[in-house]
DNA sequence: GACTGGCACTCTAATTGCCAGAGTGCTAAT
DNA sequence: ATTAGCACTCTGGCAATTAGAGTGCCAGTC
């Protein structure tokens, strides 16, 4: 009975805060919700809930806010997300459905999460690791130069250019094409560098540098960091709440354009868990202990592929951003899935 | 001789407060630049250049800030850009040089301006309205699906999925692929509209659903708005001059993530001109108005291809910047070029 | 005629003191 | 366990004051 009030009153000391973003004293919420209680018992729970480290006082006559540990209470409390609504899924819809490719898929979806959520969103492309190779080609764009080019089943084109010592035989490349083609396709891509080293062999390769040339820039391609590509969005969200907190938006920025802290904060997560929330210190990559992270897996016929999140504030509006990555991540999946 | 000195001193306020971001007064100047006359004679000509629009005084009692007008005479004033350092010029091509295709010299580039700049930079890849077609390439995927890529160049790639109505006839595709690419190869896109509907009608096309598809998928490709693309970077400098500044970076952040406004930004400048530097609120778009952009095309094989520049506050150090955008924009040319 | 020193004037930014309001913690009473 | 009441503390805003910076102008000098 006790232990359920306090556990309301955190719940509504959050989302008063989360709305107005100001700290809230006893008076005003008991004013805002029925609590059915005098706002000076509310004062003593409220003590009791600092004393536990939920929520702290910014100075002697403010009212409290919430620490991150509240957050952290708060968020574990929403057991399941709610659905978003029907307009909103149409939305949805509507915005993701008439895609052309992979690029535009990732755009729009980037753009749909800021949107939604207010925030900053970060998507991440499929991993090529946890991909298969559907097919290989390689074209030829002129004496020394040729092109390689990777599809992989998610959709993603890997292409790179190679610089051939020698002038390029066509007979020599169709034949690579068409050994390379029966070695890799469909293959994960973690085992091609097995494939092609047994290709390689097979081959002879040391008598022929291209040969050679194309199967050291494809295990460079495959080995590469390139590996990992993201996008991000709402960047402007940023500015916004800007104002609420002193906090200076540059460290942020500066994560942000850091694609290897971005991965880090998506890839953190493990598989096992669809939906993750990281609140303020939980997530320990510099300069960010003020932001929380949502983040969720989505998948390609039920196997993750890679993730997608915003990052916000850690006063955001927890429920609607897990929501909406839920969501979104879902679709994701179903569109993958469809490919 | 007067107008000398004049100028003299719009420079000598111009330089200071780009240096400070604090106006500068009558006293200051003296001190700190070797004008041989005294403080007063510096106030008449500084009263005489707010009349003439060059200055201004934020209130009575402060210094004198430079108006865009003093800009722009400072700016023109600048007639021989200087060139960079040694140090410099080797760190660009260091930076550069080991770029494996387009998308890693444009990111590679975007950073470096950053970097070089301390501003927000912006490239645009090369326009495809200004390229050529070098190949074509039709990639079946699957039985109803192929993949339609139109390599570029410049070193672009555009690809694309068809969903095909009918399976797919690989002796059609091989003969659609042969006629397309006898057809466009080496085509200026702006042409290859007429060579496609040309190549239509002599295939029938009403009777291969599969042909009709691909062709109108080529068309949707060359025709849409999906030619212009650019990549950002150094975002987090915005924050850095937040500080002197009360303007929100809110507005700025915004049309940055519309790259149709940085496509007007870095597009309204004429061919003609190499380096462009527009000043507050002589760009027309919305919300950066107290913002400056420095741009600069760059060239494959001497024909300007697309433009690259900064975008800081009007406040922000000119002669670095120009020589930095012009300096990078002669690297990408001879870079494209070299391919 | 161009320059300079001097001086009165104006405006800002920072400092101080003050007050009202908000919110708390504690205690005594129910 | 809850509540009403009260003393206490701290912030934020407002007004008044002040120091300082910089200007404009005028009369004098080269």
């Amino acid at each position: 009975m006790l232990e359920d009030r306090r556990l309301a009153v955190l719940q509504a000391i959050v989302s008063d805060y989360v709305a107005t973003h100001e700290p809230v004293g006893s008076k005003a919420l008991v004013d805002r919700h029925q609590l059915g209680v005098s706002p000076a018992t509310i004062r003593n729970d409220m003590a009791a809930l600092e004393e536990d480290g939920y929520i702290t006082a910014p100075h002697t006559s403010a009212g409290r806010i919430p620490t991150d540990l509240g957050y952290r209470m708060f968020v574990d409390q929403i057991s399941q997300v709610k659905p978003l609504s029907a307009a909103e899924r149409k939305g949805i819809d509507l915005f993701l459905s008439d895609a052309v490719d992979l690029d535009d898929i990732m755009t729009r979806t980037v753009r749909l999460l800021a949107q939604l959520t207010k925030q900053v969103a970060v998507v991440q492309y499929p991993s090529l690791s946890r991909s298969q190779v559907r097919r290989i080609e390689l074209i030829p764009l002129n004496e020394h130069r040729l092109m390689i080019m990777l599809i992989v089943d998610s959709g993603r084109v890997e292409q790179r250019i190679v610089e051939c010592p020698v002038s390029i035989d066509e007979i020599l490349l169709a034949d690579l094409r068409a050994r390379l083609s029966v070695a890799i396709s469909d293959q994960p891509f973690s085992s091609v560098p097995q494939c092609i080293e047994d290709l390689e062999q097979s081959f002879n390769a040391d008598n022929h540098p291209l040969v050679h040339a194309v199967i050291a820039s494809i295990l460079e391609t495959v080995t590469a960091k390139l590996d990992e590509r993201v996008v991000l969005g709402g960047a402007s969200n940023l500015a916004r709440y800007n104002e609420d907190f002193p906090m200076t938006i540059q460290p942020v920025l500066e994560a942000l354009e850091e694609q290897v802290v971005l991965l880090r904060l998506l890839g953190e997560v493990g598989t096992e868990t669809k939906l993750s929330v990281r609140i303020g210190h939980e997530n320990e990559v510099e300069g960010l202990s003020s932001t929380s992270i949502v983040s969720s897996h989505y998948a390609k016929e039920s196997t993750p592929v890679a993730s997608l999140g915003v990052i916000g504030p850690t006063n955001m509006d927890y429920a609607n951003s897990m929501s909406a990555v839920q969501a979104v991540a879902q679709y994701m999946s179903r569109f993958l899935s469809d490919k």
